[in-house]
Parts: C-alpha cells; structure tokens; sequence
DNA sequence: AAGTGGTCTAGACCACATA
DNA sequence: ATGTGGTCTAGACCACTTC
C-alpha cells in the first residue's frame, strides 16, 4: 500500500460514506502535506487520480470539491467472441455464409464482404456481417475467412483504430432467423462497430460489423466501480 | 500543451502510425528523459498515461512495451434520459403509473417500488421499473415520484456507488406494449442497472432499475478512442 | 548483479481564478 | 493581489525482474 493510494482511498472512503458531500470542499494540497507527512506531489498525484475517477473536480484557486452528479457510466469490454464461449467452456466454430467484393461508398472504395455464423456448441450464437475495406486492409483480399472469423483476423494485421458502437435491439427478419435457428421476429440484440484507423488527421475506414445476437442467448454485462474498475460478464 | 502530452502524444503518434507495433520496445525512460531534455518524472508521468489508457505495458527491468492486443472496448454513457431528451430540444415529461411498497428478499429488506413512462414529446420513450432499497435510502418514502422521476432524485439523495448493466434484447409483452404504444412483440432495448452502496467491506443494494426502449426509438451510441476519450450519441 | 520502473522528496515557477 | 492547482526539476531509495 503506497502512501499515494493510501491518501486517495481515505478520502474515497469519506465521500462514499457521506461524510464529505457533493459541493463540499476537500482540504487543500497544502494542508493535506502536513495531515500526512508527506510532499505535494504525492498528495497532487492522489487528488489528480480522484479527479480522473471523477470523485472529485479540482479549481484553481477555489480547491477541489467532491464531484456533485454521479455520472452513470458502463465499460462494456467487446472481446473476441471465441475467447467469451471458450472461456465458459463451451466448443466455438465459425462459419462463413457468404464472400463477396463489392463497392461501398461509405466503406470510401472496394470492399470486402463476408457473412457468416459463431456457434457455441451446436447452436448458432450470433449472426455476423461484416465489410473490410480493401484499400485500408489489401492483404484482406487474401484470405476466404472459411474457417477463420475475420475479427481475429483483424486484430492482429491493423494498427490501433478508433470505433464506434452502437447497440440497439432489432427483430429477427426471415433470413437472420433462419441463420440463427430461431423464429422470425425474436428480438435480438444488434450491435454494430465501424472501425477507423488514423492516418495523421484524417480517419480511413478500416472495418463495419453488425452482429445479431439472440436476446435470450446473449447479455452484455458490465460492472462500473467508479475508479475505473471493470469486469465483464457475458 | 504540456511537455507531459506531447511526449505521450509524439509515443501515441508513432503506435497508431504503425512505426511501433505490439510488442516493440519503447525507449527508456532515462533515454527519453535525455531526448526531450526533461526530468524522469515527466516521462514517467507520460508513460504512466500511456498505460493507463492500454496502449502500451511496462515491466520493470525490461522496458515498455506496446501493448499487444487492443481490447476493443466501448464506454457508454447513460445520463439522465431528460438531459438526452432536452439536448435533443424536444420536451420531457415523466409519468407515473404505480408505486407500492413491498418486500425484496434480492434487495435486502423493503423496498419502494415505482413503475412509469418517460416521455419524449408525446410519444412513449421508456418504460422503467425500479426498486428502492428503504433501508438503505429511507428518504425516499416520503417521495411520491409522481412527477419526478426516481433516477434524478436518487442522484442527488445518494452518495457513491458500485453499479452493474445488463443490456440485453426483449420482445415486449403486451402490458409493456401498451405502456409504450408498440404492438405486443416488438424488439426492446433492456438496460438493468443495479446500484449497491459500498459500506467499507460489505455492499449495500440501493436500487434496482429496468429500463425498456422500443428498438426502434433507441441506439446505444458510443465513440471510442483508444487514449480514453468518449463521446455520446444516443 | 545490474538496471528497470515505482514511488517519494523538497523545492520551484507559472497561469489563472477568486476574493 | 493572493493563493490555488498545474507542471516541472534533480535528485533519492526501493522492489522487483530479468540478465
């Protein structure tokens, strides 16, 4: 236990206790030095980690106070799909349905399109699409993603991207149902990705996914401590 | 802009261009400290960062690394639904359709429980149920929530806490299809949120809230960038 | 054994918001 | 005008890991 996390957790714990309210002021840097002993810089290292956890908002002048609304905040952590069923244990498979190229405007130039089925055990689990921009990603070209999903793929042949999610809740529609061996119309959770990567200040689509996971088969789970702490469920 | 960012910005810069790629070496910090002409805590301060946000892993006498897998990760940020509603400049309108009190072996004694609609316009946005533990926030017996809603007022009632989401795909049954005006089946975005208050080692249960959106009304949108900046759609 | 990152010190100067 | 937080310096010792 450094002195550092020693500081941040005794304050953490008067605010979560409700000794110290929201609006109330937090005693200044200077103050704190002499309560433990110690140098500013420990102490501005542990009130800037409260800040960041946004327990606390600091002022210039004024001090730091404890932060007045509590933004409800999830981190939903995405994984590949084959470490989330193998993890549980179950048999993971992949089958691809379709591979096509084709033009995608959005996508800025050709694409690369693949359809295609994650099983966990013998059940279809999710129902994915996906287009691969071939100018972002040529050696994509390459390969049949047969046997392979592509998301692994990717991970491991594009450098850091930016994305963006969006997850929503659609009815199956005929086709979708009859890929996810369930009855047209269940409601299923979609959540799509578009992927870009950074090239200086422009943004280059690199990747769009939506997968469609049946909604009594799939949860997305997240646990939220306010400093930063996260776990995952499935 | 700070020494500290721009020496984290110049390493960041070098990640995403793919000049470093997982599992390269990034320089020392002593060497680094003699490049940028500055004291090792700045490097420090910057590395620190850099890991923080995963972009990079440090091992002691081995050096830092650039991180090898990029865990594709979404922050979602569920405000109050009237900021969503009022950013959007349509008119809010909570409604209020049942309240009981009641017991709830899962929440740990009594509790209040409120069922409502939020409104966005004229129209159904979300249908919410929520549990309030009276043991933990007795306050809110004396609330009757007929025209605010329990989100806003627990906010500003209760001091920190641990939450966990579940989002999930539910067809709507057909009371909840009425409440929403949706016919009966239609698919629905499902956010649980369960909300414990942290008592030193034990945790508390506080509330307990289900929140269900028509599919087609709702989008989860969440931008993410590696160096943990976050946008909100919705 | 050697060298790294982790942490801490005791100063310092600055910009800036507040009183 | 004053005092705060923001940033930085030039050291230091330690724990740990890898060599």
């Amino acid at each position: 236990m450094t002195l550092e996390k020693r500081i941040r957790g005794d304050i953490e714990a008067r605010i979560r206790s409700g000794e110290l309210k929201p609006g109330d002021r937090i005693p200044f840097e200077h103050e704190l030095t002499v309560t433990y002993a110690c140098a500013r810089a420990t102490v501005s290292k542990a009130l800037t980690g409260l800040a960041r956890a946004g327990l606390i908002e600091r002022r210039r002048k004024a001090g730091s106070f404890v932060a007045h609304r509590h933004v409800q905040t999830a981190v939903l952590e995405v994984p590949d799909l084959e470490k989330l069923i193998t993890a549980r244990g179950e048999t993971y498979r992949w089958q691809r349905t379709h591979r096509s190229l084709a033009a995608e405007p959005d996508m800025g130039g050709p694409i690369l399109r693949i359809e295609g089925v994650h099983y966990c055990g013998d059940d279809p689990f999710c129902l994915e699409t996906r287009l691969i921009s071939l100018s972002s990603v040529p050696a994509a070209a390459h390969e049949t993603f047969a046997t392979q999903a592509p998301g692994g793929w990717l991970l491991t042949h594009v450098p850091w991207t930016r994305a963006r999610h969006a997850i929503s809740a659609r009815a199956a529609t005929h086709p979708q149902a009859r890929a996810l061996g369930v009855t047209p119309g269940t409601a299923c959770l979609a959540i799509e990705r578009r992927t870009w990567r950074v090239m200086g200040r422009i943004d280059v689509p690199v990747t769009r996914v939506c997968q469609l996971f049946p909604g009594d088969r799939y949860d997305l789970v997240a646990e939220f401590n306010p400093g930063m702490q996260v776990d995952l469920g499935g």
